[in-house]
DNA sequence: CGAGCAGTTGAGAGATGTCAAATACAGTGG
DNA sequence: CCACTGTATTTGACATCTCTCAACTGCTCG
């Protein structure tokens, strides 16, 4: 399988032969790590950049209740904090929410990365412009839209991003994480997210296999 | 009164007098705009940024059934699209609150800024990292926080980015939205954001007279 | 003075949270 | 292969927060 980050940028780059060697070259070194650990801590001044090559990390806050708020999911082909440098230190913390698999990318090499492929930095500058328009959706998901289209939306958008990266069908997916994992994503309780979902279910909006996740109407 | 924008930039940044000077040039042509009026609309391919000089506005959307999300506020000394060209398209709008001055910046000086003053250059990358982390921060405010600390945490936020322009005293300043306004950046009905408000006042976190509004704890 | 918008109040409905327990499930060691 | 343990999911009952609707007040501006 091609490198998911390569073809997620293909989507709307360019890339020369030269550029995937590059980007290819720089994840050679990948590292496992299992589900609950953290890449980053807030307050860390990261030296390199991850890039997840399988499984599913996300950003979060701890809040000082001790109730954790997920503010970001990074799925295969996603990478953080290319840029935290320019902003001092980290103002969140990620971590694993199924086992995964991460390059870690050392600084230098994606400064060279910017300067010697035009293309590249390009697109490393894009990136985080389209966390950022997620985390306005998803704002506006929390504020303005009662539990159950919550919910939903952020099915929807999991199967989006995966198709994008080539590990979801037309209709369906693997979904590594715990409905409490998605009651921290939506600011719900982790009952009521089971409720949600169990009336999903019966509405017939989304099938649920153990893990695998379809939404039949999404051919639709 | 100094531009607001760069007594904004140089809390961070050690600006020349050149970078100065450029800043004031490209920001001579200013514009009122009354309140409640769009500056950009979602969907736009705008070819120049704005910078607020007085008053405020917001990024937002509205959603299907009407009902509209705040999802970012811009007060004097701040600077939107920056970088849409990257991105292609508005994914919301940007509208006026109050009444505003605003200074509309082609994009040609905007690159030309960028081309011949590093220090400027760097300073147009960071803003918009800061306004993420303010939208993570937005997020972890409405998904885990019960209303009152949720709308307290707005009005704390503001002091501190008034202040950081000189717009506002130890613990003061002047907030011209309406608590509609407040409801749709809360994600609460303005019945409760009332409600709400008079508890906060009530418990003397907050003295409001029209629209002053002083934050007595915040000094301590 | 009147119109219109912002703010306020009350009552009742509905959505969501909390708590506590029961069930299902997956991985582990015997 | 099976019991065992810990985690994830599900259920029920109840408390509470927040919303909706509708009316009323007060202020600002023409």
């Amino acid at each position: 399988m091609p490198n998911p980050f390569i073809r997620k940028l293909e989507r709307r780059f360019q890339l020369s032969e030269a550029d995937r060697q590059a980007l290819i070259q720089a994840s050679t070194k990948v590292r496992h790590v299992p589900a609950g650990e953290d890449l980053i801590s807030e307050g860390d001044v990261p030296d390199h950049v991850f890039l997840i090559q399988r499984g599913f990390a996300c950003r979060y806050k701890i809040l000082p209740n001790g109730s954790r708020s997920i503010v970001a999911y990074l799925v295969p082909g996603d990478m953080c904090d290319l840029h935290v440098a320019i902003l001092g230190q980290m103002d969140h913390s990620i971590g694993t929410l199924s086992p995964c698999d991460v390059v870690a990318i050392p600084r230098e090499t994606v400064e060279d990365l910017t300067t010697n492929f035009p293309t590249l930095n390009r697109a490393f500058w894009w990136a985080p412009l389209v966390d950022e328009a997620t985390l306005r959706e998803w704002l506006v998901n929390m504020g303005r839209r009662p539990a159950d289209l919550q919910v939903a939306h952020i099915l929807c958008e999991v199967l989006v991003r995966l198709q994008a990266v080539g590990l979801a069908t037309e209709n369906s997916y693997d979904l590594p994480i715990t409905q409490v994992d998605l009651s921290d994503t939506a600011g719900l309780s982790n009952v009521h997210v089971n409720r949600v979902l169990q009336e999903l279910r019966g509405q017939g909006l989304i099938v649920t296999k153990g893990r695998h996740m379809t939404i039949p109407e999404s051919s639709a």
